[in-house]
DNA sequence: CGGCTCGTTGATCAACCTCAATCAGTGTGG
DNA sequence: CCACACTGATTGAGGTTGATCAACGAGCCG
């Protein structure tokens, strides 16, 4: 995997003050990057801990009440829900610079459950410090805000890829969304590939449809010349190709059509 | 209707002190409703004018630029996409306290269309001043981010019933959702019952479904003796039974099953 | 009255699901 | 070293949910 593993400690309980435990030197290593790098620069000046955890593990539930939210330092979390009957929903992903469990305060419960998707390390930062740094106001507020706000507009796009596009748009979609977020998230990986961990039935489980469904779906869009998928790999081969199969509207931002 | 409408002028271009243009009282009319009232107490102190919509106009489009931000003050609004065929998404509809259109900076283009469903009227706020706001903290900052958080749940929670609920369950899980909701942004009506203005249209485009469809899954909820909707009018009958249609999830902190 | 929106119902169709089997790759214990 | 289990991808056959197309009635309004 491409994905950098710093340490392998499970938790340092040490209450030492937060300079002396995060000296990682993250602002070096995302220096020019501006969101992420300020979400770091948080990370660095607010968490009281850090923690790494393997693949296939819960950093925490939904229903568990918890004093933290998390920043993302390395690898991939899922963030989902699960029916009674084992229906999943995953709701998003987040990459090294995410915030995750962003709560009003230590007594409201996480809503979905943070699950990891390769090893993972995080940073702990106590809810008591951001609602500090609200209150105090600097331009960590900002980014802050910037950070639910992208979740948010991350979410809207997850909606109409469900919703409204068909399996072959919202995959071809899904694709184009993630693959800008592994390059922005600073994971490219070399040429026009990234390192992509996720399984089919991830895919699926954010797209709602089923793992079966997916591989017969990306069965035809690289028979298509569109997409080289497998293998912990992503190469989107045909940019504006794939961005016109996902029905984009016009207007859209993020990947503006050719004609019109 | 019984959304209340309080003017009908369509626009006060006049630049007058944010005070003389915004003593609506606002504050005492929703006194004790905590999150509504410190909303309204925002838009008391930092919007420039108000604007009043008639039913079925837009507020703002995809891919506009804009320095405003809006304040829900009475009425409902969708928000929506509309991909290229016509395929229309609902992501969220704003109700009075909903905060609409936040963005990093005036530079920044909405990223979708929102348009009002009834006759709305909304404070008008310019992103600069919420900008000011964050950067000197103040309680209104942690209101903010606590808006967006909600946001963001609602997303999830959409995406939850879009992606991985069947049209029943899904339709069970929105209307016990949108009750709540109306209730909670004071718009509670007579008995049991709550104003509804969504037509099945609306529902349909929120749920991934077709209004036919919608259609169909309300007459077997109302044969159920579940539901009461129609003529701007919604009456859940029976609350726990909904819920055990809607396959909520047994740690749904919003709906707690009765058993287990 | 004509035109419009909204809700309703019927008949047909297809996108996607379910169940099932196979296969490659990987790790593991005997 | 090999049998075995396990995960993830793949393919086939058949079934079902929800879409599509179409028609109609009620209410509303100019």
């Amino acid at each position: 995997m491409a994905v950098i593993h710093l340490d392998t400690d499970v938790k340092r309980k040490s209450p030492a003050p937060a300079s002396a435990v995060m000296g990682f030197g993250l602002r070096r290593e995302a220096a020019g990057d501006e969101p992420r790098a300020q979400i770091f620069a948080i990370a660095d000046r607010y968490a009281i801990d850090r923690r790494s955890l393997a693949a296939g593990t819960e950093l925490f539930a939904e229903g568990e009440e918890s004093e933290f939210l998390y920043v993302v330092l390395s690898g991939w979390l899922m963030l989902h829900r699960i029916l009674e009957d084992g229906r999943r929903q995953i709701l998003d992903f987040a990459l090294p610079g995410a915030v995750v469990g962003y709560r009003a305060g230590p007594d409201a419960a996480f809503r979905f459950t943070a699950e990891t998707v390769t090893p993972t390390s995080v940073a702990i930062i106590p809810l008591k410090r951001i609602a500090g740094l609200l209150r105090e106001g600097s331009a960590a507020s900002l980014t802050l805000i910037s950070a639910l706000n992208d979740a948010l507009l991350g979410a809207f796009d997850s909606m109409t890829d469900i919703g409204r596009r068909t399996a072959r748009e919202a995959v071809a979609h899904f694709l184009l969304r993630m693959d800008r977020r592994i390059r922005r998230a600073g994971q490219a990986g070399a040429g026009h590939a990234v390192s992509f961990p996720l399984t089919q039935e991830h895919i699926g489980d954010a797209l709602g449809l089923t793992a079966v469904h997916v591989c017969r779906t990306l069965r035809t869009l690289r028979a298509d010349g569109l997409v080289t998928i497998g293998c912990g790999r992503l190469c989107i081969e045909d940019p504006e190709a794939l961005a016109e199969e996902a029905a984009v509207y016009s207007i859209d931002h993020d990947f503006p059509r050719l004609a019109s």
